[in-house]
DNA sequence: GTCATAAGTGAGTAATTACTTACAAATGTA
DNA sequence: TACATTTGTAAGTAATTACTCACTTATGAC
């Protein structure tokens, strides 16, 4: 038998990433996961503790993401990696993504902190590299590079290679 | 009298904004907006047609807001300008582009060809400049740019005047 | 002043909401 | 085998939802 609960988890990840958290019934879940709707609240008491259980999820997958980034010490390469990864994100993250840039509009849910390891090493990358204000130009590239995730998912971009390939030249050495 | 259908537009766009379309009841807006709930069928008919109110107001207002851009014929002042909007947006539009940005996410109000306008005088703007791929650039400055107005409206920059320099400097010929 | 129209109300409505409860089936452990 | 625990269900619940309806009040045109 299928696990029922990581059932629930991925239909609910799928509903509440294009539908909203909100615009979801724990009866649409539940009929879509193919469960009863009170094993639900079994497993996760709330609709919120639903909601929970996947934002933990999808934090050890993040770390796992960002892990490389962290360990590199080559500065270009912390660029340039960075650079890449809304251009390697699969369609089958899309909903895990979406998902985490929806929720940055709930305040409870938004939380920076979580990209400030990603954010400090890219500044002490464009610092290795001479380049002015480190600090902001780290900003400016992890707030540019949301962007172009966001837009990706939403299918704005035509070819993203130019895109990309525009990017990594601004930003070599 | 105050306009009551005044008063539940901009209740409406208020929490619509902050808390997020299906998350507001039509109960909790006429309650805010001092009015009775049938009111808000009288003049709207639908929550959505509610909604679409306050998008068509939106939609003026931007045009209003872009106007300026698209008239001016110095390139490098259409760039310089573009770049100032979000560190000129005031406090009080806030709920405005909150609403703007978080509609993007559903499929039905996210519509890229309103700011087709914009991009194509941006592009113009770097060819005339002599860049080598303006298209590239135009898109690269208006996803930053929205990036930087969604994050200044979250308050996550806590001094915004060295990124607004900085790319005031990065695009300066 | 008269009368049509617009603006506004309050008490409904059926449907849906998140969640509970009593019970049954499956599973593990000795 | 026996039995405790976990996993699952179906049928509830009270509260809330978007929306309607019968009615009153205000406004403007003549």
């Amino acid at each position: 038998m299928t696990n029922r609960r990581e059932n629930i988890l991925s239909t609910a990840l799928e509903l509440f990433a294009n539908e909203g958290f909100h615009a979801v019934s724990t009866s649409k879940i539940a009929k879509q996961a193919g469960v009863s709707e009170g094993l639900i609240f079994r497993h996760f008491s709330n609709k919120k503790g639903l909601l929970a259980a996947i934002m933990e999820d999808a934090e050890i997958r993040m770390k796992q993401l960002f892990a490389p980034i962290l360990f590199e010490n080559d500065p270009q390469a912390v660029i340039d990696h960075i650079i890449q990864m809304p251009f390697e994100m699969d369609q089958s993250e899309y909903d895990f993504w979406k998902l985490q840039y929806k929720l940055k509009w709930e305040p409870e849910y938004n939380n920076p902190n979580k990209m400030k390891a990603v954010m400090d090493k890219l500044a002490w990358a464009f610092q290795e590299l001479g380049y002015e204000q480190p600090t902001e130009e780290a900003r400016i590239l992890t707030l540019l590079l949301d962007s172009v995730a966001i837009s990706m998912m939403r299918n704005e971009i035509a070819d993203t290679v130019p895109l990309k390939t525009l990017l990594l030249h601004k930003y070599k050495s």
